[in-house]
DNA sequence: GTAGATGCAAAGTATTTGCGACAAG
DNA sequence: CTTGTCGCAAATACTTTGCATCTAC
């Protein structure tokens, strides 16, 4: 996290109003992958005039200039992170909901190969693990 | 595809009622991932009377007992596919929408291996590809 | 100054549910 | 018979959009 949003929003040209600065800086500061709701309840924290209507434009455009990721997870809505240099997938606890990020070089690189023994290019792919913790 | 849907049905004890049947059948002869509403038109073919209710909790029913299960590919309705004893994962054409089936044992086990690492049993877990069509 | 952003409420999708009528076991 | 299912329409949940107003550049 070298760069915040903002810094990046300003790199690729997209104009910040007040409402992104602040969208933008509480993404920034999360390091759980909020829903639009939470997003927008934490926004309303900071500026109780924001409307809802504007946090879902905002993580659309943030997620069409790479900057946020969407992910679906099992079941429910949409959840937001910020897009890191390092790629990695997740682990999701379904018990607690508590979500684990991990990278496996391995994993990605048959991935890769897989894609290409059907004579394809891979361009995303979406990895999830679900979990539970062992009683040990 | 030894056994129909409609006999695992009546293995696991799941009343069968008409349309039942119906919703069954036709997921039985699907080769493909259908949505609910495309489900729908399929069924509607045979029997014109049958809510898209019914198909929606049927459908549900079915994932329950472990009869369908349901994938959420990106930025789409749910889709279902027939449950088979041999599990796969999924590589989507991101121009053409095709989807096709493919196992890896290493992929699968280097997620057990990640899960483990992390002090989880993994139990169930999310794998799709999204690629381009080479130029050959 | 002007193109694009915002807030609001209304409209869209996808899916679920309450309820009286009906059918399977 | 009795419990669970069906069809219908209304309700819900999440997300998008039209429009008049406002704001960053």
């Amino acid at each position: 996290m070298s760069e915040t949003i903002e810094q990046k929003c300003i790199a690729k040209g997209v104009k910040l109003t007040d409402q992104r600065k602040i969208i933008a800086k509480v993404m920034s500061e999360s390091n759980d992958h909020p829903d639009v709701d939470e997003l927008y309840n934490r926004v309303s924290k900071i500026d109780s005039k924001i409307s809802i209507a504007t946090v879902y434009r905002t993580v659309k455009l943030f997620e069409e200039y790479g900057i946020l990721t969407k992910h679906e997870f099992k079941g429910g809505k949409a959840r937001y992170e910020e897009l890191s240099e390092s790629h990695h997938d997740h682990l999701i606890d379904i018990k607690s909901g508590e979500i684990i990020e991990f990278v496996d070089q391995e994993i990605e690189k048959l991935q890769k190969k897989v894609a290409e023994k059907y004579g394809y290019d891979l361009v995303d792919h979406k990895l999830e693990l679900y979990g539970v913790k062992k009683k040990s």
